[in-house]
RNA sequence: UGGGGUGUCGUCAAGCGGUAAGACACAGGCCUUUGGAGCCUGCAUUCGGAGGUUCGAAUCCUCCCGCCCCAGCCA
């Protein structure tokens, strides 16, 4: 699929950028990077920016980087690197052979910090971190200079050189850039720009002990990479004055301009990667593809399509305002991508016995039923028919309320592409009073056809012959959190999950044809919602499906049920 | 509190001085062998508030108010 071809969506950063092209800014290049810190999965938050800066690139004809920004080995890893790899694929894009690591410029950058240095632009401090928090002041107040920032440059250079050949421990130095302790950036006060940590990293081991903090590799990676346009969320946007002053400092060529949008919040979920760790690690869900979890992983793995992701990353827009977008779009779209493609059939998940007294015990027939019922390219497959069917438990009530359009006494009922059965009798369980079993009669004038007689039969309930049908477990997903915005309990979010986010069926039913289904194929059920073949635990012999998304459903809406 | 942002329908979001797009949600109706899908209709006399400029303001000016972000050797 062309991911550009999704929509053509329109926001402040494109006109920006549709300005700086037209005007020849950058040379008429387009640059976009990508640059997640691989310490977690990438999750729909970071769909939307995958989505606007591949986006923007292909509208363009320009390119978009990937590029790991593994600047703090802690907590980062190769699991992770490899995760981002296939899910940002997996969403449809594509980089070729810019794949970058920030890691790989390590040794340029070091070269900047020296250049920095040189200038007289950059110290090395021996305060300790909360002395380095002290200085610094506060909102109202200025901080104050740090005894070490008038170190030589020869000294400078000297200890900065031993802190990269290990000759101190960690906290013992830092590199601070010497900019203004008095300024109301508080990001412009003397930042740290090198610390020393030893900690192997994933890609360089043990040939560094000192690393770069973002602010100073990320600008100068993006001027590294000739970024045009870097791309980033909200809360960067008090550091964009020393993003301009480092490039200013030590970049000679077109200086990349950084621009900010709001991230993406969805109700019922939680995004921030510390919050998504917890779930993880505490187990409150089996893992980053757990099919509940916002993660790509956990989407994928639900049967979220990529279309019908970059559909919702399109929906959304792409703005300014802090927003918290209804987790009831993001279900609209996987709906309408689904409704368009996959295939119908049926699934009894609380089954129900239905005897056709009428039918004989030894005859079997099949029915051609459409796959797709507005879209005959999706073909057709043979159902088998039966005197022993399944139906919906919910599709029988001993005492209906009238605008109930199904089974009841009384009442008669169409059976999805085959015949109308009338209500004859039921048995119910001597010691609980549960219904076990429903008798009824089949019009065989209706097979496939109106009543003779014109009368009007409302009703149509999905159903499998018994003997037939193969067995599976069906799990339901319901959304994570049981309140729009759990994150605004803080770090007692957890309490807020829903209990009810996963009901495990273990007694279905669906046709047998599903046995050949390739894992991670999605279905309609009719009348019941999108499923997909769980792509780890689903055997041919022990079919496991998961729900993505249910059917809109106006009737249960109706009755006051979920 | 100093600074940086931002306030348009329940939720997103267009609008860029000429008289409030669209989507989701919601509510009705039509249609239907999925109570699905589809179709139709309704849903901001008003743009955080108050003043002002103008023939005309969501758009320009002034003041006020709310919300978010910044005091990691995280990103």
């Amino acid at each position: 699929m062309d991911p550009i071809s999704d929509t053509a969506p329109s926001d402040f950063i494109r006109d920006i950028i549709a300005d700086d092209f037209k005007t020849n800014r950058h040379e008429g290049r387009v640059a976009t990077r990508f640059p997640p810190e691989p310490n977690g999965y990438i999750h729909i938050g970071h769909a939307k920016s995958v989505c606007l800066n591949f986006g923007i690139a292909a509208q363009y004809g320009g390119t978009c980087n990937l590029r790991m920004d593994d600047t703090d080995p802690a907590g980062e890893s190769l699991e992770f690197v490899e995760s981002i790899i296939q899910d940002i694929h997996w969403l449809g894009f594509d980089w070729q052979d810019r794949l970058f690591f920030a890691s790989d410029y390590f040794e340029q950058l070091y070269a900047f910090a020296v250049e920095l240095i040189r200038a007289g632009k950059a110290y090395v401090c021996s305060l300790d971190a909360d002395e380095i928090r002290e200085y610094r002041g506060s909102f109202t107040e200025p901080g104050r200079e740090s005894p070490y920032r008038n170190r030589s440059v020869e000294e400078n250079l000297d200890l900065f050189a031993r802190m990269r050949a290990g000759e101190f421990a960690d906290g013992e130095h830092v590199l601070r850039a010497k900019i203004d302790m008095a300024s109301p950036f508080i990001v412009m006060r003397d930042p740290v720009i090198y610390r020393i940590k030893r900690a192997p990293h994933h890609r360089t081991g043990e040939a560094w002990v000192i690393y770069p903090m973002y602010d100073f590799a990320h600008c100068l990676s993006d001027a590294l990479e000739r970024i045009t346009h870097s791309i980033c969320t909200l809360e960067f946007e008090n550091n964009r004055p020393l993003y301009d002053w480092f490039v200013d400092q030590l970049i000679s060529w077109d200086h990349p301009r950084q621009i900010e949008f709001a991230r993406l919040n969805v109700s019922y979920t939680v995004l921030s990667k510390r919050r998504l760790i917890e779930l993880v690690e505490n187990g409150h869900v089996s893992g980053w593809d757990d099919p509940r979890m916002p993660t790509v992983a956990g989407m994928r793995r639900r049967g979220y399509t990529p279309e019908a992701i970059r559909n919702f990353c399109a929906e959304i827009g792409v703005a300014k305002n802090d927003t918290v977008v209804d987790i009831a779009l993001l279900e609209h779209c996987v709906r309408q991508d689904l409704n368009d493609r996959a295939p119908r059939t049926m699934g009894v998940l609380k089954p129900l016995k239905v005897v056709i007294d009428n039918y004989p015990e030894d005859r079997t027939e099949t029915f051609t039923c459409p796959n797709h019922p507005q879209n005959p390219v999706l073909g057709s497959r043979e159902v088998p028919f039966s005197r022993v069917l399944y139906i919906e438990r919910d599709d029988f009530m001993e005492d209906p309320p009238k605008k109930y359009k199904r089974l009841g006494p009384g009442r008669e009922v169409r059976l999805r592409n085959a015949y109308v059965i009338r209500y004859a009798s039921h048995n119910r369980d001597a010691v609980g009073g549960e219904v076990t079993e429903v008798h009824c009669a089949i019009d065989p004038e209706t097979r496939n056809a109106p009543p003779a007689d014109g009368r009007k039969v409302e009703g149509v309930i999905h159903w499998l012959s018994a003997a037939h049908a193969a067995p599976a477990e069906v799990r339901l997903y319901d959304r994570l959190f049981s309140v729009p915005d759990p994150a605004a309990a803080g770090d007692d979010f957890v309490k807020f999950l829903n209990a009810d986010s996963l009901e495990v069926l273990k007694g279905c039913f669906v046709e047998a044809g599903l046995t050949e289904a390739a894992p991670g194929a999605r279905f309609q059920f009719e009348r019941t919602g999108y499923f997909c073949l769980d792509e780890k635990d689903s055997r041919p012999e022990r079919l496991v499906f998961n729900r993505i998304v249910a059917l809109r459903d106006s009737w249960s809406k109706g009755q006051g049920k979920a």
